[in-house]
DNA sequence: GCGGTTTGTGGAAACGGTTCATTGAAGGCG
DNA sequence: CGCCTTCAATGAACCGTTTCCACAAACCGC
């Protein structure tokens, strides 16, 4: 004991007590295949008997590799959005990859500030969302940033990597279902256009109608529905017009508990009075009375997906063409639509 | 252009830059104050028209402080979990530090490995749970890990800092109502009764029938379910006994949906052949027909609470006793439970 | 105008690994 | 036996910061 500094001990230690040099050490450590057997069971005894951690920062230092990736996106505690980070983090922890993850909040500077905090880490590769893909300023720092980086359900900036879900056939299948019940007064309860998610299901909607011939009534299209509350007032004023909708589709994410709590207030019943389709499944979808018509698709895979396309990209360099995963969207009809 | 190398730009080139020290642009950078106003704005410039960024993992070396912290949770797709993780990773970053996240599925292995990384990558912190409190190697690895460590709903290892909810209490509370309504078959479950909070949860339910003197039936008391397949099938099995329960206390965390599964499945319904009361609120709780009387706690302020305990931790040391919070919990009581 | 203090800057030593050139020993071959 | 090759291990340089010591200039009071 003595002066016992508790200094944590360093691969310098362990040489000193296997008596053998740093690099032997460092050697034994990466399985390096130049040391005998030998000294190689000695050191490793000796680190051991020390308790030698080593020091990823120390590596990361001086091998440029951090080992770690960052994931930012709108909001975790959505259970879709925390279902594809779930496996993404898994893929990358068996990969032997360390996990970041931060929230957005879906603002522009906090993810500007998130991108520099990234990159002063010098974090191996970015998974990401964005709140706006018009806007330059993001456009431009994504497409130069210093690692390669993979994007989620955002498709605009051609020269970076993405993994999406098929959004616009997805909206399209709702709105022909509806349409072929017999709906023609059908809302639209969208999020910020000015992300591909809600674009892409506006175009879907809207083509929809178009196919078959129908014109859509504008002020049925509600956007920029980012908060619960948003959607519950913005639901409840659909309800409140003289020639209310006679089919809602809720069709951002986690976006039912707004619609179902305002038809509720209205004193309507989901399924006789009004049809609801819902863009998102969950549990809330499956378990409801009546349960509720819902689109889905593989959040499990996005997340793989995106990971593995983002690992490929560490591993083999930004040089090859930028790739696009779309995953496929399908109805799962159940209780929640009724014919007119 | 010429060679063109592309090495990312060092301290060393902003000094050059600028004709300056070393040192001074490090004292530039951390806003030391004896640099003279025109030798600071000149750094200053120069570092934007070379667009150096610091280098964080350099930083961290030299200081032995990464402004890094960890968080290691069963599985952070459950909503109730990712509600206070996200509110601890909003607390971590606005006081400047990156949060990692990983997700231990509740196993041995997987936890002593995730601190076993967090201890190389020398995180400043960390948040985390167990899957046994009664486990001698994750309590010793726990106790005598090399940096502070604050545990969310466990709480057997004494000398650890923890956050916590009062799962006791609420289920005294839930079991009591229950019973207040004429209920004498209350099948309770819950997970696994070696972490905190499925044992003191039986406590309470154990203690509610003590105290008015009213005999539990041990079939009743079903534990270690943890997953929605295995609370379905362990539901629907007690449905099926001859002497059905004539309540549910379905108090692990996210186990809703196997219950009403199980329920909808039986051909009974809720409020009505069978009351049922959730562990936890959740919008599938409030939104159901009928709404589900459901116990409630902060769960933002529980990851709140945790990033400040574990912030003041790194920052005032480890030497002050650990800290304990417990969260209150409160039933919010709806439409799903009738009296006898 | 001179000793002593304060202030601003330079330069170098750490931090803990990895890697590369170097060396010494051992083995193979004519 | 001497030369060449192969193989193991050594020791030092390096990665990009921070921090500490040294030093020179400026300032102070007497």
């Amino acid at each position: 004991m003595g002066k016992a500094t508790k200094r944590t001990v360093t691969i310098r230690d362990v040489a000193a007590a296997a008596d053998v040099a740093v690099g032997t050490v460092s050697r034994v450590l990466n399985d390096h295949h130049s040391v005998t057997k030998q000294i190689r069971e000695r050191v490793q005894k000796t680190i051991l008997t020390l308790g030698y951690q080593r020091n990823a920062i120390a590596q990361s230092m001086r091998s440029a590799r951090t080992k770690m990736v960052a994931c930012a996106i709108r909001d975790f505690d959505i259970p879709a959005f925390a279902s594809y980070v779930k496996a993404a983090e898994a893929t990358f922890r068996s990969a032997g990859y360390t996990f970041i993850l931060a929230s957005t909040a879906n603002a522009k500077d906090v993810e500007l500030s998130l991108l520099q905090t990234f990159s002063q880490r010098r974090v191996d590769g970015v998974m990401m969302t964005m709140s706006d893909e018009t806007d330059p300023d993001l456009v431009n720092a994504i497409s130069h940033a210093a690692m390669p980086i993979v994007l989620i359900d955002r498709e605009l900036v051609q020269s970076v990597d993405s993994v999406s879900a098929d959004h616009r056939a997805g909206a399209r299948q709702a709105t022909e279902y509806l349409l072929s019940l017999g709906h023609r007064r059908i809302a639209l309860l969208v999020g910020d256009p000015k992300a591909y998610p809600s674009r892409s299901r506006i175009d879907g909607y809207t083509e929809a109608h178009r196919c078959l011939g129908i014109s859509v009534d504008p002020h049925l299209i509600r956007d920029r529905l980012l908060s619960n509350e948003a959607t519950f007032r913005e639901t409840a004023a659909l309800l409140g017009r003289s020639e209310r909708p006679t089919a809602i589709y809720a069709a951002g994410v986690d976006m039912l508990s707004g619609p179902l709590r305002a038809v509720r207030t209205a004193g309507l019943v989901v399924g006789q009075d009004i049809s609801i389709i819902s863009g998102n499944d969950s549990d809330l979808a499956e378990l409801n009375t009546p349960p509720i018509t819902a689109l889905r698709w593989d959040r499990s895979e996005m997340g793989r997906h995106a990971a593995e396309m983002l690992l490929d990209r560490i591993d083999h360099g930004r040089q090859s063409p930028p790739r696009r995963i779309r995953l496929p969207v399908s109805l799962v009809v159940r209780g929640s639509c009724r014919p007119l």
